[in-house]
DNA sequence: TACCACAGGGATAAATTTTTCCCTATTGCG
DNA sequence: CGCAATAGGGAAAAATTTATCCCTGTGGTA
């Protein structure tokens, strides 16, 4: 990975919670996987916009975290299972709340973001 | 600014949320706003973390998105207050959730992180 | 005048994250 | 064998964000 030269601070529990779940793609691959795609490759196709390396690489941070869960199946074909901890399944109520957040606004929200990226 | 070469993704809503959520002290800035501490310098002292310059940018666009209300009071000494918008006090109860979250898990998330940043 | 506090921008450097490209390894199939 | 799909890592480049440094400008005060 890369090593961080500025340590983080985690003097609270947005700090905390910053800390595991600021990377660009975490948050839908928390919530994909609980919509029940478990497999690395069908993320990777639920989420094209992302490389394939930095889906793996959060998938493994989301493992570190104790987030996921994951279970190798060394089946033929071989293949990868993630699943939410109890931990993370905790997380989950939150995480459809901001995206009812915006849903809800997706309409204003698309106007604001609008006035940054023009066209 | 910086001109974006890749254009962001708009396709949920937690796409939407991020485009406007999605930097290092956002959470915190609205946060700390709702809290009552609306000037800039006091916001500056609240998150010192942070440099004083991209809090000010984070502020902009906080505002430019329409969660922040920019007051300008051309006394003596000049000032400067920010307040939540109506459409930014709807997103207060969503970070109340998370940092209640990160509280409660706050023991076991300082245990994972720790298992990233040794020391 | 010199210095303080306030708010904030430009330019550039540094840090960090994400992408791109190419590699490993297993097993099945033609 | 050659190629498919599976999962995943190393190295380096590119993109993006954040930090650092220095500037503007107002008015109060020593």
């Amino acid at each position: 990975m890369y090593a961080r030269k500025i340590p983080p601070q985690l003097n609270c529990g947005l700090d905390l919670v910053a800390e595991v779940l600021y990377g660009k793609w975490k948050i839908r691959l928390l919530w994909f996987i609980h919509e029940g795609h478990r497999r690395p490759g069908e993320l990777q196709r639920k989420i094209p916009d992302a490389s394939r390396r930095v889906l793996h690489m959060q998938l493994k941070e989301l493992e570190e975290h104790e987030l996921l869960r994951k279970e190798i199946f060394a089946e033929v074909p071989l293949h990868v299972e993630y699943h939410l901890t109890e931990f993370g399944q905790t997380l989950i109520p939150l995480i459809a709340g901001i995206g009812n957040w915006g849903d809800a606004h997706s309409e204003q929200l698309r106007r604001v973001i609008g006035k940054r990226i023009p066209g």
